[in-house]
DNA sequence: GAAAAGATTAAA
DNA sequence: TTAATCTTTTCC
C-alpha cells in the first residue's frame, strides 16, 4: 500500500511534464519548491498570527471563569437538541489540557443518523445511559469520537463533540496530536479532539460531572450561533439529513470542514 | 506572486 | 475522518 502512494506521487509530475511544455513544467515545479521552502521560512510570522487568534479564541474567557465547576448531574437531563448548543463555549479538561467546544452536533432519540437506532448493545449502552456522561466509539477504525451522552436514562441521544479550540496544555495537545502547529488544523475535526485528549473508547460510560479523569466544566454561553445540516451522515432518512443539528461558535477559526453549510439560524 | 481557501484522493 | 495534494480564489 505504501508503495503505491509513493508510486503515484512520483509518476504523477513526470505524467504531467511529458503532457506539456517541459519548460513551463519545470518552472513550476521549481516555483512550488520556492513556495514551501518559503512557507518553512515564514512559521515564526504564522505561529504569532496563530497565538493571537487562540488568545482571542478562548484563553481570556478561560482565565476570567476564574476557577470553571464542573457541570452539575441536572444540566445534562434535556433534549441533544438543546443540550448541543449550550455545550458551546463550555471547556473540557483532562490533566494538562484544557479545550472550549467550538463544534458540536445533535444526536436524539428517534434519529435514523444516531447509533441508538440500533437499540442497547455492548457498544450503545452509555448511550441510554443518563446525561452526563461520555459516549465514545471507534470511527473508521482509528478516530476516538466524544460524544456527551444527553438526557434521561433510556432515551439515547447524545451530543458529539466536533471541534474545539485549545485552552491550556498546547505542548500536551501537541505531542498526542504528533503535530507541531498552533493553527486550527490541530483541533478541528472529532478525531482531533479524542486525540488530543488522549481518549479511546475505553473512555465510554465516563462520568463528566465527577471530578478527575475527563471533565466538562461551564464556560461562558456563546450566543451568536451559526447552524447547519450534520455531517457525514448519508445514511439516515433525508428528514434526519437535513436537519439543522450542527452548531458552531460564529466566526470562530475552530471549526472543522465543511464551513459553508453553516449558516446563521 | 504568495497566502488562504476549496476540492480531491489515499489510507486505515 | 484525516492528512497530503492539487486547484482555485483572494489579496498585498
Amino acid at each position: 500500500m505504501k508503495i503505491t502512494k509513493r508510486f503515484n506521487r512520483v509518476i504523477k509530475p513526470l505524467k504531467t511534464i511529458n503532457n506539456h511544455d517541459p519548460k513551463s513544467q519545470i518552472t513550476k515545479v521549481k516555483t512550488n519548491l520556492k513556495q514551501k521552502s518559503k512557507r518553512k521560512a515564514n512559521t515564526i510570522t504564522i505561529k504569532q498570527k496563530s497565538q493571537t487568534q487562540l488568545d482571542i479564541c478562548s484563553k481570556d474567557s478561560f482565565l476570567l471563569e476564574k476557577n470553571p465547576k464542573r457541570l452539575d448531574l441536572d444540566y445534562y437531563q434535556i433534549d441533544a437538541l438543546d443540550l448541543a448548543p449550550r455545550l458551546l463555549g463550555k471547556y473540557l479538561r483532562r490533566d494538562d489540557v484544557v479545550l472550549q467546544i467550538t463544534e458540536v452536533e445533535a444526536y436524539r432519540s428517534n434519529d435514523s443518523a444516531c447509533h441508538g437506532r440500533v437499540g442497547v448493545t455492548s457498544r450503545t449502552a452509555p448511550l441510554f445511559g443518563p446525561g452526563g456522561h461520555a459516549y465514545v466509539y471507534l470511527c473508521y477504525g482509528m478516530h476516538n469520537m466524544l460524544n456527551v451522552v444527553a438526557d434521561k436514562e433510556g432515551i439515547g441521544s447524545a451530543v458529539l463533540i466536533r471541534s474545539c479550540a485549545p485552552v491550556t496544555g498546547l505542548e500536551t495537545i501537541k505531542q498526542r496530536r504528533g503535530l507541531d502547529t498552533d493553527k486550527p488544523v490541530l483541533l478541528t475535526g472529532p478525531g482531533k479532539v479524542g486525540q488530543a485528549l488522549g481518549i479511546s473508547k475505553d473512555w465510554s460510560n465516563h462520568a463528566l460531572f465527577s471530578p478527575g479523569g475527563l471533565e466538562l466544566l461551564d464556560g461562558p454561553e456563546v450566543k451568536d450561533i451559526v447552524v447547519g445540516p450534520r455531517v457525514g451522515i448519508d445514511y439516515a432518512l433525508p428528514e434526519h439529513v437535513s436537519a439543522l443539528w450542527r452548531f458552531a461558535v460564529s466566526g470562530s477559526p475552530w471549526i472543522s470542514a465543511p464551513k459553508n453549510t453553516l449558516k446563521a439560524p
